[in-house]
DNA sequence: ACTCCGATTGTT
DNA sequence: ACAATCGGAGTA
């Protein structure tokens, strides 16, 4: 649920991918320098957001999950829709709304100001949801990383809107 | 100081 | 298939 730019912009959290702390080579977490300017947030205490640029392009989500010095977070990769479904028109011009990070990013307005913002306050937050039986929660790798590509971090609902469809298998072994 | 390239998306 | 776009991280 956002209220970004006083829009009331809302839905249902549909994709994650979960990401460790310096233990798991593809979280940002994982740096030979440790802390940096970038990944603070993410060794602070659960519950806070952590934003980054994509691309020089794009602005994705995660929230910290892991206990203080930890460094762990979950990437928000696709939001089925609830409210606010102008707003998100407004913002990204045409569907999907918020199908991919930097998509539900966008549709929710986050940006870097939104740095370290906790999420039990506005204008920003996440609420429970319904629980949902085990055979409805799909599980497979990482979409767009190149190390722990096996890892089978990302979780999804099955069939349900929202999520991303997953890229073509990345590739070769060999590009040099 | 400088280079490489990515937790992506949209267009060609 | 490829461009957009830029700052973080390592020093290729």
């Amino acid at each position: 649920m956002s209220t970004i730019g006083g829009a009331r912009v809302s839905g249902i959290i549909v994709e994650t991918e979960a990401y460790g702390g310096p233990e798991d080579p593809a979280s940002h977490a994982a740096t030979k320098a440790g802390i940096t300017d970038r990944n603070r947030v993410m060794f602070g205490p659960a519950g806070r957001a952590y934003v980054y640029r994509s691309y020089g392009v794009h602005w994705c989500l995660n929230v910290v999950t892991g206990r203080d010095g930890e460094g762990e977070a979950v990437l928000l990769r696709g939001v089925s829709p609830v409210e606010g479904v102008d707003t998100m028109r407004e913002r990204r011009g045409r569907p999907p709304w918020a199908e991919g990070p930097g998509r539900l990013a966008q549709a929710f307005g986050v940006t870097e100001a939104h740095y370290g913002h906790r999420f039990d306050a506005d204008p920003l937050w996440i609420e429970r949801g319904s629980s949902l039986g085990e055979e409805r929660v799909g599980v497979s790798p990482r979409i767009g990383i190149t190390v722990a590509a096996a890892w089978p971090n990302r979780f999804y609902v099955v069939d349900a809107e929202g999520v991303s469809r997953t890229p073509r298998t990345p590739a070769q072994p060999n590009s040099r």
